[in-house]
DNA sequence: CCGGATCCATTGCGATACTG
DNA sequence: CAGTATCGCAATGGATCCGG
């Protein structure tokens, strides 16, 4: 851990990390940090969804804004999106084989809010 | 790993996730959605640094911006702010307790983004 | 009906200048 | 050095319309 932690502590300085648009932190910062990215990537971690599915999922997004997202995540090649040609229209989207890559990270991050979680309530927030 | 899966698959639907607010990945997604706070707290998980230092490894973030994400994570108990009462001002930021045990998820973020551009040079992007 | 495109009103953000 | 203050523009939200 401490000796992970030493091959980057020099970040934008070290051979791993020399530059910071070749960052892999900050490539991945790109791929997630979108407004609604990570939940969409969330709720497509346990199988694929129409757009009015996940639309439910996040009553605090806006229908264009949603559609951005999308968009945005599979220029990323990390979702698909799957339209049907009927009547009412069908779009579904689920994750690539890149996107199921993220899968642990996303389970981490559940692991580490439910941590967050608990630790806020023991310090009376 | 399945199993794992199962037990989120219908969020907002069970037990652990049953409503928008209180699940554990909305939580973390808060937290880390922030225009710049992943690069933050990675930049951060190796110790200390001052503003400025921070400021440096960020060439696309404005000096607003940064005060407002550093001040967001402060507030969130992720970071801690140390004003030294010299002149000129040096202020230093860390990881708090609960900061620093997102450490993981910003090395397993490192190993993703090490991965995903792998993949995106292989399938010629 | 569903997914998405369009038209404004509002908000947030960047650039610059300024201060303790 | 580490911020605040101000202003103008770009991103965002809400309502509406559209095409299948």
């Amino acid at each position: 851990m401490k000796k992970e932690i030493s091959l980057h502590h020099k970040c934008h300085m070290n051979e791993r990390c020399a530059k910071y648009n070749t960052c892999p932190i900050v490539l991945v910062h790109k791929l997630i940090s979108g407004k609604w990215k990570i939940l969409i990537l969330w709720y497509l971690s346990s199988g694929c969804l129409r757009f009015s599915e996940i639309k439910r999922k996040l009553p605090d997004v806006t229908q264009k804004m949603l559609t951005n997202q999308l968009r945005s995540l599979e220029e990323d090649g990390l979702i698909n999106r799957t339209v049907y040609p009927v009547v009412p229209p069908k779009v579904e989207y689920s994750l690539t084989k890149i996107g199921e890559n993220m899968i642990p990270l996303l389970e981490q991050m559940y692991s580490f809010g439910i941590d967050y979680g608990k630790r806020n309530i023991i310090e009376k927030k």
